[in-house]
Formats: C-alpha cells, structure tokens, sequence
RNA sequence: GGAGUUGGCUGGGCAGCCACCGCUGUUUUUCUCGAUAUUUCCUUAGGUGGUAUUGGGUUGACAGGGGAGGAAAGUCCGGGCUCCAUAGGGCAGAGUGCCAGGUAACUCCUGGGGGGCGCGAGCCUACGGAAAGUGCAACAGAAAGCAUACCGCCGAUGGUCAUAUUUUGACACAGGUAAGGGUGAAAGGGUGCGGUAAGAGCGCACCGCGCAGCUGGCAACAGAUUGCGGCAUGGUAAACCCCGCUCGGAGCAAGACCAAAUAGGAGUCCUUUGGCGUGGCCCGCGUUGGACUCGGGUAGGUUGCUUGAGGCGUGUGGUGACGCGCGCCCUAGAGGAAUGGCUGCUCACGACAGAACCCGGCUUAUAGGCCGACUCCAAAU
C-alpha cells in the first residue's frame, strides 16, 4: 500500500504551473457545481490545485470546508490517477451540499477522471 | 412562584483510523558551511588536500507536545509599527461638542450633572451658541416674528345725530382692546387683586423667567437664599453658519534583505585574423562580437511574523474605569493559504460563523446552556 500524504510537491503552487493547465487543458470533468480540468505532466505523481472564489461561494467557512473535502478526496484516490495536473474549479450551490454528499461527489468525479485518463493513454 | 431589569461565563463530549502546519527532542539520513588539532604537497609569509574531534544550517525518519473566535465578521473609530513628507504659522477640509476622571489613544470606558421614559430595578440622550448673520416651517388660521383685530368687548377721547343746557343718550364712523371665542404643534409668561370706557405687567403680591451676587461643589450644576429687571430673547444649528478643541500622507501588497533567466546600462580586457557599411583596393572611419566585473532590478525566495499597552493568580490604592507591587505562564503563525476527513458511541442533536502585522473599542450576527445581583406582583412566615 502507497502513502496517501498530500505534501507540497502534490500541489500546483505557482501561477505558472497554473496558466500551463488553463492553456492547455487535456481533459474536463464537468457538474453543475464545480469543473475538472487535467492536463499530463512530467512527474512521477498527480498534482491538484483549486480555484474556489468568493464571487461563488460568499462565506470562507464554506470554501474551507469546499477545499478540504476536494482535497482529501483527491489525497485518497490519487493513485488511481495517472501522473496529471488537476485543477478544481468551484461553481456555485456547492455550499449548499452537506459535507458527506461532497464528498461521494469528489469521489465520482475523481472516478470518472480516471476513466478518461485511461482511454486516451 | 409569576413578570421584568442588569452583569458575567460557555459556544457539544469521548474513542479509533488516515492526512495538514509550526515547535522540541533523538537519529552520520542526505547535502553543505565553519572551528580546533594533526598531517601531505608547493614552499619565506602563505596556499592546498587528507584524517580526527566538534559546532551549526539543510533534507529525511521516529517520538512528544501544540494548532481559529466571541464575535476571527463589518472595516466604523483610536493607537503601535513601517516608509514618505515636514522651520514656524495661517487658510481650506474632516472630525468632535454638559462636567470630571481613566487610557498609548479614541467618537471608547467610569463616575457625576441636566432633560426624557418607566410603579420600580433601570433605560434613553448629537447635551456648545438662536439678544453675529442668512434660511426654513405643510395644513388650519384674521394674524406665524419690527406680530396680528375674524367673532367679540369698549367706544372714555374725537366725529355725526337727537335730547338738552353744570347734560344725557343713540350710532359703531374714526379709533381703542390680546380679557373671552375660534384655528394651530406653537398665538409674545401663569394665578389673584387693584385698575380701566373696555383692556393690558399698566400697578402690586405669589409662582415662573433673565441678569448679578451669596452658599455648596474641582466642575457641569444645584439652592426653602439676596438684590435688580416688568419680562425682553418663540422653534429649528444630524439647515448654512459662529465658537472651542483635535487632525501631515500612505499602508504588512508597509518596509528590509538575497537574487536566476532574458533584454538593456557602465567599466576593463580580448579579437594585432572576423562579419556588415563606405570603397575598384588598402589604410581609416562607423557598426556588430567574445570574456570578466559592477550596480539597478523582474520571477522566485528569506524576513517583517508573533513576547505583547500579553494572560492568570494575588496583595494594595481608588465609589469606579483603572493604576501600582509580587509570583507564575508562553497560549495559531499559514502563505493557491494548515487547524480537517471518515467511522462508532453519546446527549440537551449543535447557532452565528474561519486568524492573514499586532493591540484597544464600537457596531452587527448568534441554537442553546450555566451563574450572580436587583425590582414589581402574589402567597406564606
């Protein structure tokens, strides 16, 4: 069994490494209430970012707890990816789910992710 | 017991597994920088490499311990801190506004005074100036600020007429009148007596008001006190305004340090041989090149960054806010942004809501739970 740690270097961290993403974007993973966008990179491990904006979600309690869920979703299935760059996008009503609905949520979506990952490659 | 006022505390708990971010310790785990001792080589000083001991930094591993709030919020005030500006003063602008105190400071807090509300505990209060000026006031009303005559009253005085002759009466014409009625939120003090043609602070008494004194109080202010003034000076200043007091600007994306790549700048050296232009060719001139160094500086990184007007306990001064002394404690520090996820049990089934340089306030949001003090009503003793 590999660890499921979610250290720095499982993060995207620069604005670059961002842009890179947005330009030039491989595979979407879309719901009313949020977007996946992954792009393969160069590592040995998948890397997740999140863009979860105050215009969408008013109060940062929710986008706290929107940005936990996401990533301990993403710490627990990332060996089911292929080494990708991942970013989260939120979308609005996302705060009105419960955190366990979230969660299955994130759970399906890293699914279908992997799915798409797989035919391509 | 019921109704109410007020001050304070708390803001689910326990266990297991998996994660995140600081801190401390252990560990030759990685890389790396010194110090000391000894020694190799070049060798005067000195330089260079090795070995041993030792001290850091860094990167792993393991262990221990810590990790959002009472409002972290709104960003409405005040201060610290940082940079910039600054001789001094004025204007403008903004803020503030009963008095005294507290404080680093405040528009905050405490105590006191005035006014208003409540049976009361208590609550509310933007509470300087309207006899400097300007402005504003719906409707009603005759009149709303140099007051005013609609009804009413009077008509002494003057006028007209009658009577009549030391006058008397009529008219309500001039005129007088703010007592009464009516309008209004408000009609230029109130009550009584005198007075008068009728009235009127016109006069007087008491009450009220203003001014000056006296007494009490640091003061705001109060007073069953004294004198003077017949009483002027209606309201509105979160309307302009006047007066007193306060205020330089920008903010941690402040600021400090380190510093790639690329482009450009400065200097030194190299190319005595290059390329391009001028030219028929050479010299020459212009332009271009390479290496090194330097400073500015972007990405990025480090720092600022949590020990502070700090907390808790205790003694002491003060009505109190708070001050002073002593003892103990260190209690988040992230950075695309940690403080969480899953599972089980449990109860009253969990509200508002997430630190971003730090404090002191204010305001707003908030499921519940707990404690204290006081008031009114009812009953009992």
């Amino acid at each position: 069994m590999s660890e499921v740690t979610f250290g720095r270097e499982k993060r995207l961290l620069t604005t670059q490494a961002f842009q890179a993403v947005f330009g030039d974007t491989h595979h979407k993973v879309s719901h009313p209430n949020f977007l996946l966008l992954a792009r393969p990179n160069q590592l040995s491990n998948a890397r997740l970012g999140m863009v979860v904006a105050k215009k969408n979600i008013r109060f940062s309690v929710h986008r706290n707890r929107i940005k936990r869920v996401v990533r301990d979703s993403f710490r627990l299935m990332q060996h089911d990816l292929a080494p990708v760059d991942v970013i989260f996008l939120v979308r609005r009503g996302m705060d009105k789910l419960s955190s366990k609905d979230q969660t299955g949520l994130m759970l399906g979506a890293w699914k279908k992710l992997h799915k798409k990952l797989r035919i391509t490659s």
